[in-house]
DNA sequence: CCAAAAGTGTTCTCAATACACCCATGT
DNA sequence: ACATGGGTGTATTGAGAACACTTTTGG
């Protein structure tokens, strides 16, 4: 299935007939008004029209390297992250005939989704300026090539995922509150669950709750006014899946 | 992102460093016993080391061709199969450095789903043989490449759409009978969904009955003992989904 | 008329929601 | 004390599963 039509030697060596990059949607939940909250990284620089434009930060592949690790290499290269440890999600390859006047390139587009409080951006060499977008307000934007659309993908994926496993703690402290972890469902998913009481909450996520691995671990000091809410930490792997869906 | 860090040059043509091959995951469900009916797509053809070896179909991309185009001729030239109307779908793309010895291949692996009673398999020019295989079966195979990986991962996400979506209705007949429907989700997600009742099966079908796209056309003519089967049909695109996922 | 295969309807259970009530803190 | 934000428990609703019952055919 590797050789073409008339050309059934074996041992030939392939010539090369695409470029290989990836590029990497990294979302995360900050400090920002519920609608706005939900955001993605994006790096300023140098398009190949001349023109600067923003874009999602990626790398062309290197013959000996693997997607996940060219992932990270973008990562680092063009805003400074370290992501070592960050758990990567292949999101899918974006390969139109005419995506890039310069050749063929097929873009494996990768999804990481990280907490960013104590990240601190660094734009890369070739890089203008780095900065979180809150994913409602990326359509405002001129992306380079198709990465409104990769972002676009990467929304319903992220959504999707958010529904069936545990990346939500991926997103918060390790210790954190019910109404921190409903945050996060809400910016992501849908700005009313912020309404949903903390019983109703806590009811979707029972399975957690009676396998252990989300542990109540006493009170948050408080700083506002009313009851100082319980802290909790999830102790298990945050690459899980849940048995059913959450219903929103 | 599209260049490599010590490369700003603008508008440089990009040197190809990699092979673009795209690979097919072709379900279907097939008249045998219900673990075997879920079969799966094979080609058999020499490889890379000379040997004979079976393996998913597939070619390398063309220059100016789209990946689904590559998906479909694949079929055509490797089994002699018409897809130009089907529905395919991108699977996720597989590129291990050390994955081909010829040179670094990603290949984009993509899925489809068929009704395969009307289809003539022909082997390709480089082709020995084609055959169905059952998806239980699959393990016993030694297959080329990551294939068996591919295959693996294909079987997740069509799992997972027939539980969102209704490509069911795209492996069986424009008529068909409830019994025939059940069969499907029965021989794909679970042996045991064949004894649950007509009623409740048809109502985690409500959604489709309420909206008018599952309609009832009569009696099929019995050639067994028994009551005969309600015939219906579906007249909605296979491509659209369900709001709420079905349990199974 | 009986057996077999399909289809219908009822009941039971359990999960998702709504909501009323209780708790702990700052002012 | 009381207003405010947080947490608990209970009632109501609705969906899924089990199962008994009816329908329609062949033998």
């Amino acid at each position: 299935m590797l050789t073409e039509p008339a050309a059934p030697a074996d041992r030939r060596e392939l010539i090369p007939n695409a470029v290989l990059a990836v590029d990497v949607v990294v979302f995360t939940v900050r400090q920002a008004p519920l609608k706005e909250a939900f955001q993605v990284l994006l790096v300023n620089q140098r398009s190949e029209d001349g023109m600067t434009r923003w874009a999602l930060p990626g790398v062309l592949v290197r013959p000996t390297e693997t997607f996940a690790e060219a992932a990270r290499r973008a990562l680092l290269e063009k805003a400074g992250l370290d992501a070592a440890t960050w758990y990567l999600d292949q999101l899918a390859t974006f390969g139109e005939p005419t995506r890039d006047s310069r050749g063929r390139v097929a873009s494996i587009a990768h999804i990481a989704v990280v907490r960013s409080d104590d990240l601190i951006l660094r734009p890369g060499a070739d890089v203008k300026a780095t900065e979180w977008c809150p994913v409602s307000r990326v359509e405002e934007r001129v992306l380079a090539f198709d990465h409104a659309e990769m972002i676009r993908v990467g929304v319903q994926r992220i959504r999707s995922k958010l529904r069936y496993s545990w990346v939500a703690f991926q997103l918060l402290d390790p210790e954190f509150t019910i109404p921190q972890l409903r945050a996060v469902y809400a910016a992501i998913l849908d700005p009313s669950l912020e309404r949903l009481s903390t019983g109703n909450f806590k009811k979707a996520m029972r399975p957690l709750f009676e396998s252990g691995v989300l542990q109540n671990i006493g009170r948050a000091s408080t700083g506002r006014r009313g009851r100082p809410r319980d802290l909790y930490r999830f102790v298990g792997p945050v690459t899980g899946t849940r048995e059913r869906e959450l219903p929103w």
